[in-house]
Order: structure tokens, then C-alpha cells, then sequence
RNA sequence: GUGGCUGUAGCUCAGUUGGUUAGAGCGCCUGGUUGUGGUCCAGGAGGUCGUGGGUUCAAAUCCCAUCAGCCACCCCA
């Protein structure tokens, strides 16, 4: 703790960075508010269970990623690793359940104990969305309608692959399970190591594992689908139509599988190549199992969550700032003045830097500097006509306006 | 958590087989221009060589540990 430095896998946000940061969040509260998600933010910790017996005992965030520690009551708290859990405590706990369907969006960090890599932090941000209370597939078509239509806001809905599976009802997944716990068991001797341990953790793992030898005994495992309820297959296909008629193509990928124990039938995420390993940008699916499992009434739930910093890698140009105009006051008077009408023409929605010292030379090399679109230059020349020097920074043309008509003058900079 | 690579100025990097005052470009500051930016010229500031230990007459350079970043696995957003 002694050195100055960050905490492992946390990191500052400044600049373009920041503002890239602020710009997703925006555009992307933005699109779910015309889908009629509100916004919602709940506390960046709660009680340890309330993640522990939702995520599933098994889940690795759960047994090794989880910042937990004790308050001074004694308590054991945890930072959240993910955003639903703690919505759906909020279900329960605010007695939301008398105003479902609950259409939230949510932004904010989590946090996960892992081995720092690029797009993978132990700080990170994220957006998501939950709608509760919908157990209609029409739920899940319109949140994956969502997400698509925040990527393409942010121009990278090119660069993903929609991919998507069902996880089936929990009768169909239970059977399915034993019936691969069943076949691997049978040929463990040639699983890796990994598997091997899947198997016992979550055997449904090793249906997505990148290791050569287990892809050849994958090959010939059970498939999901011979173990599908009629319920379930119908609610698939439901979904697989709705997001045909809205026209988003999507991969199946049967091999998709979630980490956290709540979900249940429609799993989807949207990938990218340009990331490296860290492939997933958008992922989620449905849960309606979680909110009964955490003590509450069966409440159906489908939503996702995308990482923040994992979209802005994506963005092709870091977001710009919008070009100021820099006021340059030249002596005693000049600067005074520069002072009054820095507010006044912010007040009229212009933004403007004010050069904080230096004559005339630094001040315009300052305006160079922070890219600004304009200077305005008052000293005792102007003030004595009642105008200002306008210089126009790309084309150096200077016009002298009078101070009274400078906020119309200067709306062209806007 | 496992394995590998890397760590020199704010940024990108150079630094010979260990050798004396550790360099460049960009950026930053000042001046050339008492009221005119970007270009150019001159000058300047800025470095615990990630950190700690060891080997040696001598370590940025070799060894060990540690921290951090990156890559892959794992996992996930």
C-alpha cells in the first residue's frame, strides 16, 4: 500500500477517456429511454448473500472474485460484482412487485477479484437493463432490441455477432446436466485438467472449452436439444421468430453457456473480434428464477449488461469536446471584462475558456492549444469602442464586433 | 488462480561485451514578436533507470525477490 500508485487492475479516468466514458453512458440512457427503461442506480455493495445465493455457489465470481469484507456492525458486505442481483433485491426489499412490469437502466461499477488483462479490470463499468415481471419471449426480443440499437447509436454494431442459445426451463437443463455429467464421467481420462474440474462445478462449461483434446470428446457429447421441454423449445422459437421480424440476424451458438446459476432459457451476447480474448461487449439473458430463489414471489426477469470500457475500446474516434471560444482579456479593464461576458455567454450556452493569465501571444497559443474555434480579444482598443476582436482560428480572419451583438455573432461557433 | 513477455523523462523509445556527467523525438515552459496562435529558430524545466536486495572496484545493463502492465489459459463485461 505504500507505493503511490493505483490499486492492481483500477485505473483513473481522465480526458478523452472520461468523456468517452460519459458519452456511452449517455447515448446509451438515451436510447433506453425511448424503450421506456428509466433509470435506476442501486448501492455499490449489500449484504454478502444477497450475491452469494443468487450467483450460485459454484459460479467463480462467487468463490474466488468477490471483494467481501466485514463493517464495523459485523456485518459481511460485498462489492457488487454485477448489477441484477442487487435490482433484484431491490424487487423484493422495495416491494416493487406491485409495479411490474419494472423497465430499469443502470450504469455504474462493479467490481470482480481477477487477474487484471486488457478489458478485464477489477474496477469496471457497466450499463444494463433488466426488465421484470414480462415472462412473454416478446420481453426478451424487445431487450436485445435494445442493446442493438445502443451499439449502432455507437457505430459498433457493424463490428458484433449476436449469438444466442436457450439455457431451457430448469427441468430440461437438470436432465441435460446428468445426462453430461453422465457422458463425461465416462470419458474423464481424456479431459484436461480444467474440465475435469468443470465437471463436477458446471459440467455445462465444458461444452465451451478451447482445449483440442475436449473438443474431440465435445464432439460426440448429448445435445441440448434431445433434452429440450416442448415449453421451452416453443419459448425459443418465439424468440428466434420475434427477433426474426424485427430483421437482427443472430448466430446460434448451442455451446453458449452463463457462468451465473440464475439464468434460464434465452442466453445471448453480443461478441467482437477486436478485442482479443476478452471477446463479449454485451451479454445476458433471461432469470426467471432469481428473485424466487433470493425469498421473493416468482417473478420472471430478462436483461443484460455491457462493460463501458469494452465498448470504448471499440469506438473509432475517441469523443471530441466541443470546440470552445476563448476569451482573451488585455489589461486591467480588458480582463474584467472577459470575466463578465465568460458568464454571460455561457449562460447563453456557448461554452468558453477563459485565458487565466499572459498577454495576448499566450493567450491565443493557449486557444490553439485546446483547439478552440475562436478568440475574443478585448482590451483598451475595444473597450473604448464598446467591441471586441473576433478571430475566427481556422481562417485567422478578424472582425470586430460590437459587445452587445457578440452572443448572436458568436452562435456560429456553437 | 496458472504460464509467458515487458518495465529508462508526461508520451513513444534508444542506451554497445557491466565503465565515469543516462540520451532522442513528441509534449511542456521561456525568448525571438511592448496587442496576434499554428510554422521556424534559440534556450530551459523534467529521470528514485518500477521497487527492494544481491554479485562486482564499478549495475539502467548480471542474479533473486517483489510490484505493475501486456498476452494466453481460466473466467467474464
Amino acid at each position: 500500500m505504500a507505493k503511490l500508485q493505483p490499486v492492481r487492475g483500477t485505473h483513473d479516468l481522465l480526458g478523452d477517456e472520461a468523456r468517452s466514458h460519459l458519452a456511452i453512458v449517455e447515448a446509451a440512457r438515451d436510447v433506453a429511454d425511448r424503450y421506456g427503461y428509466g433509470p435506476m442506480s442501486t448501492p455499490v455493495f449489500e449484504f454478502t448473500d444477497v450475491f452469494q445465493r443468487t450467483l450460485g455457489d459454484t459460479s467463480d465470481i462467487v468463490t474466488k472474485e468477490m471483494y467481501t469484507f466485514e463493517d464495523k456492525g459485523g456485518d459481511s458486505l460485498t462489492l457488487r460484482p454485477e448489477g441484477t442481483a442487487g435490482i433484484a433485491r431491490a424487487v423484493i426489499s422495495g416491494g416493487l412487485r406491485n409495479e411490474l412490469p419494472l423497465k430499469c437502466f443502470y450504469s455504474g461499477p462493479m467490481f470482480r477479484h481477477e487477474r487484471p488483462q486488457k478489458g478485464r479490470l477489477r474496477q469496471f463499468h457497466q450499463i444494463g437493463v433488466e426488465l421484470i415481471g414480462v415472462a412473454e419471449p416478446t420481453g426478451d426480443v424487445e431487450v436485445i432490441a435494445l442493446a442493438a440499437d445502443i451499439l449502432d447509436t455507437l457505430g459498433i454494431l457493424e463490428d458484433t455477432t449476436l449469438e444466442l442459445n436457450t439455457l431451457g426451463d430448469s427441468e430440461s437443463r437438470a436432465l441435460y446436466r446428468d445426462a453430461l455429467v453422465a457422458y463425461f464421467t465416462g470419458v474423464a481420462d481424456k479431459l484436461s485438467d480444467d474440465s475435469r474440474e468443470r465437471l463436477t462445478r458446471n459440467p455445462l462449461r465444458i461444452l465451451d472449452s478451447k482445449d483440442k483434446g475436449d473438443r474431440e470428446v465435445i464432439a460426440d457429447a448429448p445435445v441440448f436439444g434431445d433434452y429440450l421441454s416442448a415449453p421451452a423449445q416453443e419459448f425459443f422459437g418465439a424468440v428466434c421468430q420475434g427477433l426474426d421480424t424485427i430483421g437482427l440476424g443472430y448466430t446460434l451458438n448451442p455451446r453458449l453457456v452463463r457462468g451465473l446459476d440464475y439464468y434460464s432459457h434465452t442466453a445471448f451476447e453480443f461478441t467482437t473480434e477486436s478485442l482479443g480474448a476478452q471477446g463479449t461487449v454485451l451479454a445476458g439473458g433471461r432469470y426467471d428464477g432469481l428473485i424466487e430463489t433470493m425469498g421473493g414471489a416468482a417473478t420472471p426477469g430478462v436483461g443484460w449488461a455491457a462493460g463501458i470500457e469494452r465498448l470504448s475500446m471499440m469506438l473509432a474516434e475517441p469523443v471530441a469536446r466541443t470546440r470552445p471560444i476563448t476569451l482573451i482579456g488585455l489589461g486591467e479593464d480588458g480582463e474584467r471584462e472577459t470575466v463578465r461576458l465568460a458568464r454571460t455567454l455561457r449562460q447563453a450556452g456557448l461554452t468558453i475558456e477563459l485565458v487565466y493569465k499572459g498577454g495576448l501571444k499566450r493567450g491565443l497559443r493557449r486557444a490553439d492549444r485546446i483547439n478552440a474555434a475562436a478568440a475574443v480579444m478585448i482590451g483598451d482598443d475595444e473597450l473604448a469602442r464598446n467591441a471586441a476582436t473576433v478571430r475566427d482560428l481556422d481562417s485567422g480572419e478578424q472582425t470586430d464586433v460590437a459587445i452587445a451583438d457578440l452572443t448572436d455573432h458568436l452562435a456560429a461557433y456553437r
